[in-house]
DNA sequence: CTGAAAGCGCTAACAC
DNA sequence: GTGTTAGCGCTTTCAG
């Protein structure tokens, strides 16, 4: 019997040999034509030209990094929460366009908030050779980062920060937004508002519930916390729970957007979504479509994508200024559901 | 005055030598330590180990492959449409997580429906030296996918397919699916439906009209036709000056999920959400929480997602089984929408 | 303006 | 079990 060897098909992609050879040059001639670097003759050029396209040859970028000086090999990594969050995926588009605008392509990976994910794929990415990196972190551990950094990586963080390590970053002031959410709500009478939040060992989530605090102590309103809402579906449960317990919160401020979901269905599923006010953080697809509308403090994810490349382009190009915070501004959403006054 | 030359810090990991000097051996012992090939003595094994730990080396996937019989990148390229869409972004998700299971790399990039960005990102995944390709096809060409796969490279298309190309694909039942979607409308007793649809260049888009088509014929019902919709605001407009005309249709099959959505703000914005019957195809995230909720034909696309890299993955891995076309289920979610009688 | 030779980090083939 | 040598596709250096 014949053992079906499971042989690929060989790779057969023409190679600079093969066009110098088919053009009749040397094969640094092909290099310089194909990098139009160094002056080649018009008509050699032509030649040149003429069998890469013949040949179909398109050049090996990886092969060429290794023995290029600067070692570079025009991709990026991106390492997001999850690749299918809305507001990743939007900061993945951000990213995407300043970077393929420079010729940069780029790899990413999902980390799921999980420290353990971050501390595997952030070595796998440098494995990958690329020439920077950007993160949306998922733990308080710089190590991992720090390690790549000192092997010479540029590193840019997005949406939060991590303590103790020294690169740029692109966020939002998650604390006064907060804190202009709660104020809103407070300015509509409300005394006794609940802070739903994610799990608290995420910054951003820890400065929300700051920004939350600080308004409620300037009004001395009571504050009522429930954090660690890490998907949709324990943020309904935990609204449905809290709502029948008395006395009942009378505003909502909703700190992430899967958890203003999750607030909405369950104040839906109890008939009182035009009784209970609420604020949420983060834009929600059809926010403004359901009744009432949801309020928001809205984010620009796209832009905070697109200036994260741009700083991390700027640092593999070679700035070596000094370490800069960007703080992308977010904006308010008024719409109808933060504008219920207590009952 | 000094000229201040951008040079960017040497990239300074250490490499195979440097492991080998530090444990005292041989450089190909410690390439089969750290790729788990072949019989090493214990002690040397752990020298090694020891040596990797200490200087934080990671091996040079690229630089390997260049020499690797079969050279395998541990890579694959993922083109889109756009991944910040919620349907190509849970695409992308599915692709990862098997992708990633296996230990390869997503390379990803947006099309944008647009042929010529096609053109130029499939030969620059392959100047990438990716081991294989998951494309959503923006055009109707084969040329450059076809030159690839003779380069030996595997495709496997999702979404939609291309005229012409021989290779696996993973796809809905489009029209079948618009078929039923029509057929429950009519089966409340409209007989006056308007197809809104997306660019009649993407095939999607018409397998999702002959789907229609079919089901009005079957119940000798008019067909109103609005193609073309590329976004939620021609949507919205179109929606509003068709519903100004008269006969206005009682019912509408939005094909696609932003017309869907763009359909919605029309009827919410004349007050008629309650009085046109509207049918989706591609769930819209809170598709049920608006009032009235949305009946839609749902996708799995993480699923779709999932299918693919997996038959890309056994295509590398040597498979050379015939072609296949997988077709993945849609369900029909009846939420309210789509369930309003004639008036 | 053009080409030959060396070498990037690694694996294949073959010694010892 | 282990080390040596050659060479992947490319860029660098240095001659012509």
């Amino acid at each position: 019997m014949t053992p079906l060897s499971p042989k690929p098909a060989p790779r057969q992609r023409p190679t600079m040999k093969d066009v110098a050879r088919e053009a009749g040059v040397g094969i640094k001639t092909v290099s310089r034509v194909v990098n139009g670097e160094g002056y080649v003759g018009e008509a050699t050029a032509a030649r040149v030209r003429a069998a890469v396209e013949r040949l179909a040859y398109r050049r090996d970028v990886s092969a060429g990094s290794l023995r290029r000086a600067d070692r570079r090999t025009l991709s990026i990594g991106l390492l997001l929460g999850d690749v299918s969050n809305p507001f990743d995926a939007q900061v993945h588009r951000g990213v995407e366009d300043a970077a393929g605008a420079a010729g940069f392509a780029v790899l990413s990976a999902s980390l799921d908030e999980d420290p353990e994910r971050e501390r595997e794929l952030v070595p796998t990415m440098g494995s990958y050779q690329v020439d920077g990196l950007i993160v949306m972190p998922a733990g308080p551990d710089p190590t991992a980062l720090q390690r790549e950094m000192d092997a010479g990586m540029p590193v840019v963080l997005v949406d939060r920060g991590v303590e103790g390590l020294e690169t740029d970053s692109v966020v939002v002031d998650n604390q006064s937004g907060a804190r202009l959410a709660t104020e809103h709500l407070i300015s509509y009478g409300h005394r006794h508002i609940a802070f739903m939040g994610d799990r608290q060992f995420l910054p951003t989530a820890r400065m929300r519930l700051e920004g939350y605090r600080e308004a409620c102590w300037a009004a001395r309103a009571a504050t009522h916390i429930i954090p660690d809402l890490s998907n949709e579906y324990l943020a309904e449960t935990a609204t449905r729970a809290m709502l029948q317990a008395s006395p009942a919160p009378t505003a909502i401020f909703a700190a992430q957007n899967l958890v203003t979901i999750g607030v909405v269905r369950a104040l839906r599923s109890l008939g009182l979504e035009h009784e209970i006010a609420v604020v949420g953080f983060d834009d929600i697809s059809l926010g403004d479509l359901v009744s009432p509308a949801i309020t928001v403090i809205a984010q620009d994810p796209h832009l905070i994508g697109k200036m994260a490349a741009e700083r991390l382009l700027a640092r593999i190009g070679g700035d070596t200024g000094p370490v800069e915070q960007i703080i992308v501004p977010t904006s308010f959403l008024v719409r109808g559901s933060g504008e219920i006054p207590p009952a």
